[in-house]
DNA sequence: CATGACAAACCGACCGGTTGGTATTATTCT
DNA sequence: AGAATAATACCAACCGGTCGGTTTGTCATG
């Protein structure tokens, strides 16, 4: 195995650790010997790769925003009408949010170092401003087709992302609670048929 | 001054600085020393009035969610129609959410360390159940009195909490890039109409 | 004078980060 | 080609400092 290689398999896995560490234990409680030892990697190796602890978490924050435009890109291809394609996204939230487990807790520590770290608020507030110009471009495409009737979309694109967040709060602090997949589906088919009547 | 009175000041001055400093800093990062100095309080007196750090956060949550059944009591004797109440409520959000200033980030660190203490999980996962509850009977009286004309109550409500968490996350995530408090209000009129209307 | 309310010194554990050194791979020179 | 050199990847011991919590002692009050 080259160097190369060898330098990048180590470094993702030094991520790989610390993902679910802070997903799992938050992100303060985690030390930095606890990722080594998961990662089977010395604490030199970890140094090498990254000049702080902090900086594994703004990797891992940036990892995910790069994820997000990749899923909004593959949306954007789309050719379906916007209610179709709100419920297409709406009966995959299931699976998605099925899959990816505890992987979502470390939005929460995401969220929570927003505060402190003008980095990570920094990214923080672009991943919501990515998020509410693509609900408000599918907003503005559902009106141009026909198939909405919201009069204000950028407000209808506010409390849209509002529901998407709302629901993913409840859903990672309350898993156990309800079905939150079924009810993200019914939520946002709600919503669409509600955006569709002529009086909003 | 007696001992009993001079003893609850300084409980709740701890408590007041621990407070603030979880919300302006973390729990994690918030270290006993720091609240005791804060407070004007030794340590000794800390380990006094609490068992340990942990502990103020509970009695903080706790303390939370007794003043939410507070607010949930004195709006449970209105007598005006569901929408108003809720225009009300809606207007009153931005004078809330201006006086409270940084308290809110707390819910943050509430939410954040629900996945690591079980006994913070359980109080948070209270305080949805309540929200959820609060939001359903009202929007069943809205029903009951024909104001409103909601298909199903239950997840219209879940759908309301959902509008309501989702705009508290952004705009304590964001709170310089939007006017959240006229934003919240828009939004919740605009929730309220579509929910009048007779399509869903 | 007994007790509750505090004060201050103290403790072991642990944490993020550094350092000096080694092993392996890549590059240069003869 | 092969020796010499440079560079990278990595390791393990270590350090100053901080943390949550304890202990011992003081002192006003009831």
């Amino acid at each position: 195995m080259t160097q190369e290689e060898r330098s990048q398999e180590t470094r993702s896995s030094i991520l790989a650790a610390a993902e679910h560490s802070f997903a799992e234990r938050g992100y303060d409680v985690t030390s930095v010997d606890s990722i080594c030892r998961a990662a089977c990697v010395s604490k030199g190796a970890f140094y090498h790769h990254f000049p702080s602890k902090g900086a594994v978490f703004v990797a891992l924050l940036n990892e995910w925003l790069n994820d997000l435009d990749a899923q909004f890109a593959t949306m954007r291809t789309s050719t379906a009408s916007v209610p179709q394609e709100v419920a297409a996204m709406a009966s995959s939230v299931d699976g998605i949010y099925r899959l990816a487990g505890a992987k979502w807790n470390i939005l929460l520590e995401f969220w929570a170092k927003s505060k402190v770290d003008p980095a990570v608020a920094q990214s923080t507030i672009e991943m919501i401003h990515r998020y509410q110009g693509f609900f408000r471009e599918l907003l503005e495409r559902g009106r141009r087709e026909g198939s909405l009737h919201v009069a204000d979309t950028d407000l209808a694109a506010v409390v849209f992302l509002s529901v998407v967040l709302g629901l993913l709060l409840q859903g990672t602090l309350d898993p156990e609670g309800r079905d939150w997949g079924t009810l993200a589906q019914r939520a946002l088919s709600m919503l669409m048929a509600m955006m569709a009547g002529r009086n909003t």
